[in-house]
DNA sequence: ATATGGCAGATTGCATGCAATCTGAGCACC
DNA sequence: GGTGCTCAGATTGCATGCAATCTGCCATAT
């Protein structure tokens, strides 16, 4: 059973969709610009059908706005809008948190858990956060919170918290500040919420959890980021 | 500029997915069910093609689950789920009361949400609710969740909580109970909340908003409805 | 000079045909 | 009797053509 896989290889809509969220998220298109099925079919080198099909997928997903009889432009992201997501981030996978605590790990989240942890810990060991590691430590990052979303066993708040995530800057797909003392006291932050887990502390679980996101928001606020 | 207005005229599609949406949440369809394209197309005289735009986008919505080349079933939503749609309900609700309570109403939102009140008001008067008063009512409250959605004047909030009313019990398009004394006691929930946002205590409004669909969860849960 | 009407190009909305994939029944083989 | 293979019907994935709508420009009238 590990030959080309029968069923579900990806269509051509999901590629599609997938290279549009990367274009867009990475900044290739300008905010309100219009996105237009021929030529963008043209540029990926198929049809305007699975282009039409991703294109609502990434509107359904908060990434574009759509108006009949005039497409899909990609939304425009101000200061505020971010903001808000932080917020919504924060009370939402401080929640995830809160639900993951109260019902307590199974051996499989606790050792997937404890791995990730590790994982930061090896990266974050040598003292400084060189640019060759950042990847890394933002996949590590995703990870963490991913894992938490699962574990929280609330398919609703995972779905909204992928909704959240468009959002560029409030994700935590995208790390906000690299300089090392910040990420310590993040990664910091993901052992004592893991730790208040264990211990089944679940209103302590999600007020770290808010914190931790609310702090990632004042990083983003102080930066003045984008 | 009263004319038919010119542009957006609803489009086949987004009519499509409105009918199917209303029979999936009617319990047209069993759940599990898996609609086909061809058939759905020959009920409603469109093609495959609007059609299909509409199942993706109910799909986007989390009412129908998707199988790349199995196509659209209709999710089914067991007893658990509900339970942790009403408790993510809570948590954001909760924080559309608080950000409104922040920020304080303008006058316009302070007059709609007025009137709302005064309606239910009017429609409790009674001293009980007759059958025919249900859908009024229904109406009422949703009114009210909406208008207290817009005035929290963050856009995050307001998508996630349209998906969590596609869940079919816990959303407040759907009154869970009508036994008077519930209705009664839920009406005042609103004015209380509506106090508490006019005397901008953030905290209390959080904290009653919560309590109100707690309660309705709870209503849920004794009623054993569905 | 401004406003109004209307045409032409561009773009989206929809229908349809063909290719790819899945499903299940029947049959050969062990 | 059970297991795996083959093939036909059914269904979805995609490409393409045509109709409907929008956008911008230009002519014309006031």
């Amino acid at each position: 059973m590990t030959g080309p896989g029968p069923t579900d290889r990806p269509t051509r809509s999901a590629s599609v969709a997938e290279q549009l969220r990367s274009a867009i998220l990475a900044g290739t298109f300008q905010p309100g610009e219009r996105l237009r099925e021929v030529s963008l079919g043209e540029q990926l080198h198929v049809s305007r059908t699975p282009v039409r099909l991703a294109l609502q997928a990434l509107a359904g997903d908060g990434l574009l706005e759509y108006v009949p009889n005039r497409g899909y432009s990609v939304r425009a992201f101000d200061r505020v809008t971010i903001l808000q997501a932080f917020e919504v981030r924060a009370a939402l996978e401080g929640l995830a948190a809160r639900f993951t605590a109260e019902r307590g790990l199974d051996g499989a989240e606790q050792a997937g858990l404890e791995r990730i942890l590790a994982e930061g810990d090896a990266l974050l060991q040598a003292g400084s956060m060189p640019e060759a590691s950042r990847p890394a430590y933002t996949r590590i990052n995703a990870a963490f919170h991913e894992a938490l979303h699962r574990a929280s066993r609330n398919r609703m708040i995972g779905e909204m918290l992928r909704i959240s995530q468009q959002v560029p800057l409030s994700s935590y797909r995208q790390v906000v500040a690299f300089e090392h003392g910040l990420v310590r006291r993040r990664h910091d932050d993901h052992h004592r919420i893991f730790e208040a887990i264990l211990l089944r502390d679940a209103g302590r679980a999600d007020g770290l959890m808010r914190d931790h996101v609310g702090s990632i928001r004042a990083a983003f606020l102080g930066g003045g980021a984008a």
